[in-house]
DNA sequence: ATTAACCCTTGACCACGGTCAAGAAAATGG
DNA sequence: CCATTTTCTTGACCGTGGTCAAGGGTTAAT
């Protein structure tokens, strides 16, 4: 698809306010857009990326798609759920290291090619800053995943998920149940039962919504990186000491 | 412990070979240089990195070290084996993500102070480069290691780190069997078992090396990014057509 | 309304890898 | 060098979560 004025009048405020470009020169931003282009996939496409499409910037304009990685026998993880102006920038893979994008909903996926990139890195300093805070960021979200999908338990895992989604989206389940339990690690089966023995502990799940007894039944699940953003994270009430 | 004149003379060479520091300026290497702690711990000490400490550049000069997880159980996760030369920047964590470091022989690591990390990055546009590049690195890799972990069965994870060592160490295991498991998330036991699986297949290991009856007994277990590593890659004799 | 498609739940069963325990082998140290 | 510790291996057992299959519930299209 090619770009267009039209194109970059309706997506520039949007992508402005994206934290990676914040801080920016004007006129170099102005340039890099220019080299934008936009691509639609719909619900159930399966796109890899391949040595010569992985050297951009992705952004997911609206939509919603998960970075999977399959192996020989068809079994497959969610390195990332990639929610609207979510971004990956597969620039740095290695050529063979292939990862596919499979689309849960339609979406449009901004993309930059590698020069306009390299380019930007090169002129801005500050977009150099940007991409080292999103890798880091990046870093520390792929220990905590390793960490959960090791250490915990299913019920474990979901119970950390719950908290997740009271702190971060006020109780509401972001994603269904079987993207959310393949994110996790583990079958919808399996997401099901541990939600049952959930209930026993006063949790429940009213068509995505998150129901407490007490309020504090998923205190127990909560990791400090989460309890941070708790309005009760270090108070009488919060298990962290 | 405080720098010398005497430290800086001894490992300056040491310091400019490695690739977070190629290619920047003489000068802002030195002043930058004046600022390293260096700090002894020895085998069994398990230290862990709490927020005050976060803010820095951990290089291991010489010994072995893993970056663990515990949890309330005392169960681990290994994030990543850490050996001679290698960086570790927990500077971008968030200030409650908490990890351990368990020596594993008595080592030597140099840090620089978070004031000097940032001047660093502030100054040079390469050493941001340098760090982009790292960090990169370190998001493919703990991609990969999600892979091996969850997608692999016991006997699959230790064929795939044989031809790792095969390739990249020429077929010497680099640590200790029990070490290799834990970072491959499993017990000693089943490693061994999955060995013993192994040795079926032609597969022996003697004090370390790695014994092959054909060859390419470990093919199997290859994967593309090790595998582009391998002499043979592509070729007639390789499984990645 | 009716059907189809999809998602979720529940049950029965099973396999892989963990646990515990004991012994063999290797490394360490005086 | 032998003594002691540490690491590795093997066996018996078990538990968690995966698999397979069937049924319920919800949503969307006709």
């Amino acid at each position: 698809m090619i770009p267009t004025k039209e194109h970059l009048n309706r997506y520039h405020g949007y992508l402005l306010k994206l934290p990676i470009f914040t801080g920016l020169q004007e006129e170099l931003l102005e340039q890099f857009f220019a080299s934008i282009q936009v691509k639609e996939f719909h619900k159930g496409e399966v796109v890899t990326f391949d040595a010569q499409e992985h050297a951009k910037l992705y952004i997911n304009y609206d939509g919603l798609f998960k970075l999977i990685k399959i192996d020989e026998r068809g079994d497959e993880i969610v390195l990332r759920i990639i929610d609207k102006k979510n971004i990956i920038s597969p620039m740095y893979f290695s050529p063979y290291y292939d990862v596919a994008a499979d689309f849960v909903k339609n979406t449009t996926v901004f993309s930059f090619p590698q020069e306009a990139v390299s380019e930007l890195i090169q002129n801005s300093h500050q977009f150099s800053l940007n991409i080292i805070s999103f890798l880091a960021e990046q870093v520390q979200s792929l220990m905590l995943s390793s960490e959960i999908l090791q250490l915990k338990t299913a019920k474990e895992k979901v119970g950390w998920y719950l908290v997740h989604a009271k702190i971060n989206n006020s109780f509401e389940l972001p994603y269904s149940k079987s993207l959310i339990a393949a994110y996790l690690g583990m079958k919808p089966e399996s997401f099901s039962r541990a939600l049952a023995e959930l209930k026993k502990e006063g949790v429940r799940l009213e068509n995505k919504k998150i129901l407490l007894k007490n309020g504090d039944e998923l205190c127990n699940y909560c990791d400090k990186v989460i309890g941070s953003n708790c309005p009760f994270f270090h108070s009488e009430r919060c298990v962290h000491d």
